[in-house]
DNA sequence: AATCATATGTTGTATATGCAACATTTATTT
DNA sequence: AAATAAATGTTGCATATACAACATATGATT
């Protein structure tokens, strides 16, 4: 047999997403949003106000799923949409404030994760970024 | 700030996993079986006949989605559990013909994964399991 | 301008996932 | 042995995710 079968790419970056998660859900956990709602507000707080279709873009994500994040959010008036059919998003001051009480907290993740990786820090990340697209 | 929001690891990590998810999920559509089956199936292959709790803690997944993924399995006749509190999950005839069937397409995944990565090779796959646990 | 093609948003459906609550079984303590 | 604790399986609930089908809007062709 080429390759083992426990060696499966897909298999292990999901399993790795499993555990990140997971230590970024404790974080998350008080302030009542879940990981992949904190992705969205931050990549809003990095692009502005930007057409719905642009974050999927960024973040891999496909249109639906993007479009019922987004409802979510709005629900908890974290973003604003423009009523328009192809509607423009952005954090309302109630996520931008969110964001911001968030950073130190997920700062903290970070520190940790990074404390993890050791000599190695986010480099292997990287690589693995810049390959497979 | 200390970091950039959107270095986010676990973020990353799980935009890292629907990538590779689609890959092979395109492998998978003609087997009739979903990327995590396929998982749960090649550890059954390897660790035989096992707990069902023991799929959880290899593939780090909660109780619950094993158990839902295992009824998933079993409706497809892939796998048979035991009747007992504590069940002890096992291919099938069938889910090991499967297996068998599909490691030729898998491998050319693999390859592709493999092409991708280039000289890196698996290595920072294998440096971030080594420290994210 | 009218028509056709393309792009984008939404909804239905199915699986994936985790957590909490509950049920049951096994292990431990007294 | 009885009672308590710990472990494990299942179910309800919520979100995450993708795909297909549909709706609508935008762009291109004629």
């Amino acid at each position: 047999m080429k390759y083992e079968l426990h060696h499966c790419i897909s298999s292990r970056l999901r399993k790795l997403a499993r555990i990140a998660d997971g230590h970024m859900r404790n974080c998350l956990k008080e302030f009542g949003i879940t990981e992949n709602q904190m992705t969205i507000l931050f990549a809003l707080s990095k692009l502005g106000k930007v057409e719905q279709g642009k974050i999927g873009e960024a973040l891999v994500l496909e249109r639906s799923t993007v479009s019922r994040n987004v409802k979510l959010l709005e629900k908890q008036k974290l973003v604003r949409k423009t009523t328009a059919y192809r509607p423009e998003i952005e954090l309302t001051n109630k996520g931008i404030a969110l964001v911001n009480e968030l950073i130190p907290h997920w700062e903290k993740v970070m520190d940790s994760y990074i404390d993890l990786l050791g000599d190695y820090g986010t480099a292997p990340l990287e690589k693995l970024e810049q390959r497979l697209k």
